[in-house]
DNA sequence: ATAGTATGTTTTCGGTGTAAACATGCCGCT
DNA sequence: AGCGGCATGTTTACACCGAAAACATACTAT
């Protein structure tokens, strides 16, 4: 509000006075519509209206922008999962909630999401920020999987291999939604109901009780006699 | 063998006799140094020996040469799960097997995977030949749902759903592994372990019969006590 | 008021994809 | 055998990109 507001598209004068942030926006609209890869920091410096090297002052290249975004979108992940994690629940319906809440974030912001995960950002190893913002997105989920196998409801094992498979159960069904490999045609149901299909397997596979199975499968999954 | 054997490597010729073949190799060395977002047709003519636009005579343009790379890549994903399947067994035996080969061919090919469904290629939609691949692809995880729910090893559900689960926990599994993304040093058992026990839980979330499950779970998933 | 510094610009380099016009030489037909 | 057409490769050219270096501007703290 101090600086930034007071100076912000003021066509005259010579610093732009929000430059980081207009181009990390602008950055945002292009990724959504051409994807990371075809993100062109010339490109942004024209839409926001400035010099082709200027990204250079608030950026060390380009790589480091998508960080930031990267960072961003990780933080958000956190967000919306743990927000829908309810203490008064049982572990098992904090899975559905928490999945279901990551991959509806993942399939509204599907360039976001390759971006975090794809091979755009080179280096990733050297960005700590963004390696803690991920291991705080992934938390949320081991977090879990440790309460549910210690109360009983998932399988007494290590929650990181729990985690592990339903982590790889949700992000490969984001990506494969994302990437529009489901031959959408020939699906028996609607997407809704496919998501939700697909978290109470995911959830099955980790579940301890079979009678536990029993109960809940009947009520998302369809079968065919 | 007829005419491209006879010449091939003849420097003082002025046709290289090979260039397409030689071009989709240098291509998957390429990418498996740098991936396929850092592929250059002019990087990969200097390579084979010839002048940097002599490749648009074998391939529409970069999109092109990517595709051609899918396809393969896809035949041979499809050759090293189907290998694996053996009728005499049941089909979740076969799914492990499969699954497997499926995870260790990605694994081992990290770049060819994620450019089959990264989005380095474009327009995918446009390449009948690659869209047929993927679909063969598919079709043998398909087939091995319809039989083991018919079965009744598996849910009596859709066979489509079935498959969408499975794909998705190992495709998400495959793309982790290769983006390093699993913290490695805090993982409590060696890949192979890891693989395996991912493999069991993919099959127990589609698994119809409890008893199969409690025969099936301890000789490969560790319990903590 | 002024010095220092953060920010933005100009210029420049080497790299890329790819279109257009041109050169070469293999293959089939007479 | 010779010749013409066509597949294959080359040259040249253009527009774009990331990024480094040297320079210009104006905000901020003293």
């Amino acid at each position: 509000m101090s600086r930034a507001a007071s100076n912000q598209n003021n066509a005259t004068s010579y610093h732009h006075g929000n430059l980081r942030e207009a181009l990390l926006s602008a950055a945002v609209d292009s990724i959504r519509e051409q994807g990371a890869e075809n993100l062109s920091l010339r490109a942004l410096a024209r839409v926001v209206g400035v010099s082709q090297t200027a990204p250079y002052r608030h950026f060390a290249d380009k790589n480091g922008l998508l960080v930031e975004l990267a960072r961003q979108t990780f933080d958000e992940l956190s967000r919306v999962t743990s927000e829908r994690i309810d203490p008064a629940l049982n572990c098992a319906d904090n899975l559905l909630r928490a999945g279901e809440a990551y991959l509806r974030y993942a399939i509204a912001n599907p360039e976001k999401y390759r971006l975090i995960f794809g091979s755009s950002i080179t280096q990733r190893e050297q960005y700590p920020q963004l390696q803690t913002a991920a291991r705080s997105a992934f938390n949320v989920l081991l977090q879990l999987m440790a309460e549910g196998a210690q109360r009983g409801e998932f399988l007494p094992t290590e929650p990181m291999l729990l985690a592990n498979n339903c982590w790889s159960s949700i992000h490969g069904f984001a990506l494969l939604t994302i990437d529009g490999v489901f031959a959408r045609k020939e699906q028996p149901l609607g997407f809704d109901d496919m998501l939700r299909v697909h978290l109470q397997m995911t959830l099955r596979a980790i579940q301890h009780n079979p009678q536990h199975i029993q109960q809940n499968l009947p009520d998302a999954i369809p079968f065919s006699d």
